[in-house]
DNA sequence: AATGCAATGTTATATTATTGCAATTGCCGG
DNA sequence: CCGGCAATTGCAATAATATAACATTGCATT
């Protein structure tokens, strides 16, 4: 059993059960080192780099190289339990529960943080967009590069 | 006056002309090196890596090296003419000629190619529900990671 | 000529991600 | 329990992407 400093919220620990039960459900594998990947994760709200991340692992598993976390990752982003942000090279859990439709997320370009817009409605059009143009909608993942409330002063 | 294989089409030097003619105004310097770059990635749609960019500028400037390259794209990304597509770390002309709408672009995660969403009501209502949760819209970029038409077969 | 400034050259290095293969583990049917 | 197969992990190397730091050049202005 993995220990952190920090002990889970309820959030979090919420989040790890969900993800059990339906790595369960789909006959998958939620291993150690996936779920404390997962974990990880989870304590941080902006996301971690890959190789922060392995930072991190270390400490509970001095051997981890750089496949370890990435094989993780690609197995989290594959169940949709975690998203890439491509702007900033980093990782984030998904907090969505439906993945029928697009989560719009906003990274600040200043201090880095990223925020949800929360518009279904909106996202609903996209789909409804990116279908009518003959694409099929791949990966439910849209980031914006924007300067967030905070940063505006 | 640097020569390509293929000769340009009239696109192609329409696109050169016009971001010449932008930058005379702007009081900015189009210079040879940026002005491959772009050129370059004007002669390819779905645009071009860094790596691959250096290496054709390579047959024109031997000596070459990655700043070479990536400064003038930070230039070309910086006036508007080109734009990193974060999914791929690749970069593409931008075919926009406003740019206070954001652009909306669809990549194939099978074939790489990239398309552009022609919707600008949508990315008129993205515009005001992110101004509306407090952000100001920095740069008008978007990526949907799609499957498009032929791959769709 | 001397100064200032933007652009470029050059070397090195940082950051992000993957490949390939060997070793181990989990699991299933006998 | 045990052999076999597939999935996972360990491990070393390296690929791919991007930036830092500092020297140099070219050109416009003084």
């Amino acid at each position: 059993m993995t220990r952190f400093n920090t002990p889970m919220t309820e959030q979090q620990s919420d989040l790890l059960a969900r993800a059990a039960a339906q790595c369960k459900v789909r006959g998958v594998m939620l291993s150690a080192i996936r779920r404390d990947v997962l974990s990880l994760l989870a304590q941080h709200d902006n996301g971690l780099k890959a190789y922060d991340l392995l930072e991190e692992i270390k400490k509970q598993r001095p051997n981890a190289t750089p496949p370890t976390v990435y094989r993780a990752l690609d197995f989290l982003v594959a169940q949709g339990f975690v998203r890439k942000l491509e702007l900033l090279s980093q990782f984030v859990v998904c907090r969505h529960t439906s993945h029928d439709l697009p989560g719009i997320y906003m990274v600040c370009s200043r201090c880095r943080s990223v925020s949800d817009l929360h518009d279904e409605h909106l996202a609903q059009r996209l789909a409804e967009s990116v279908r009518h143009a003959g694409h099929q909608l791949n990966s439910p993942d849209i980031e914006i590069s924007t300067v967030c409330p905070g940063c505006l002063g």
